[in-house]
DNA sequence: AATTGGATCAACCGCATTCGG
DNA sequence: GCCGAATGCGGTTGATCCAAT
């Protein structure tokens, strides 16, 4: 028996994503918004099922993205995170606007959680791992001991980690507060302006980076002061596969639900 | 120059949850 | 309340890059 397929694959493309099929989703977005996923790809004129145009949205094409390496700011803020809502990476992303939850996993597993093993602490439970022998075979409590000194030493990020565990249970109004912190922040709307002001050099890691570079202040500027837009209006070259992010500045609201 | 192995991250898979009739 | 469809989420995979040998 088994599970029926979220979409019908036969005849479906899989596999990373080709300039002409960003383009196509991209542009089919702008000038729609999204109501169905299932249906975008048919629509859009693309061989993907819906979730993968969703993926491909939420992860590489939203106009938001901040992209590029995260901050040491924001290396502890996903550690903190981390150790009061573990794995619930959409839930750790609601909390930084232009960081998806795809990305912020990967970070934490090719980056944070091996600093924190180098720091002998345990990823899972932010707790020192020998602190865990320790309790579990006091013949290695010497040896431990001593790790864990040296550990101290070594590690000037230790204050933060213990901190956060302190943190870890919160009354009913911390709760509250966290849980309308993160509305506040997803609501907030992107200010395309400034972004493209103050995340200069982040940008030239994206596949847009040359697109933005292209773009002068002033340009930008009358993008932004423009009331309604369509692609035509704007005269795209439609043969460039980039689109400014920001002619998102004056899309419909409802684009803006991520 | 060729090979190998580790790091990175986009994309997929399948289960869970939500939504609508 | 039930059921099927749609969407969300977290774990995992695999392609690619790059440094070391």
């Amino acid at each position: 028996m088994g599970r029926k397929p979220c979409c019908d694959k036969i005849g479906l493309k899989r596999g990373p994503w080709t300039i002409e099929e960003d383009h196509r989703l991209m542009n089919f977005i702008l000038n729609n918004g999204i109501h169905c996923w299932r249906i975008v790809p048919k629509l859009a004129g693309l061989l993907r099922c819906g979730k993968s145009c969703r993926l491909r949205w939420i992860n590489y094409l939203r106009p938001d993205l901040k992209r590029g390496g995260f901050t040491d700011a924001e290396e502890d803020r996903i550690i903190e995170l981390h150790s009061q809502l573990g794995n619930r990476w959409s839930k750790i992303a609601s909390h930084f606007s232009g960081r998806t939850d795809n990305e912020i996993k990967n970070h934490w597993n090719t980056k944070i959680k091996k600093k924190m093993k180098h720091l002998g602490l345990d990823p899972a439970t932010h707790k020192r791992m020998n602190d865990i022998t320790h309790q579990t075979d006091p013949n290695h409590m010497c040896s431990t001991i001593n790790e864990g000194a040296e550990i101290k030493d070594q590690t000037p990020k230790d204050d933060v980690i213990t901190e956060t565990t302190e943190t870890l249970i919160l009354s009913d109004n911390d709760e509250e507060l966290l849980a309308k912190n993160c509305k506040t922040l997803c609501a907030e709307e992107v200010d395309l302006e400034s972004l493209f002001e103050t995340q200069g050099n982040e940008i030239s890691s994206s596949p847009f980076s040359s697109l933005y570079s292209n773009i002068s202040r002033s340009e930008s500027s009358s993008y932004l002061a423009e009331d309604s837009i369509s692609l035509e209006q704007w005269d795209l070259d439609m043969t460039d596969p980039f689109v400014p992010w920001d002619l998102f500045a004056n899309l419909d609201d409802s684009l803006f639900f991520l």
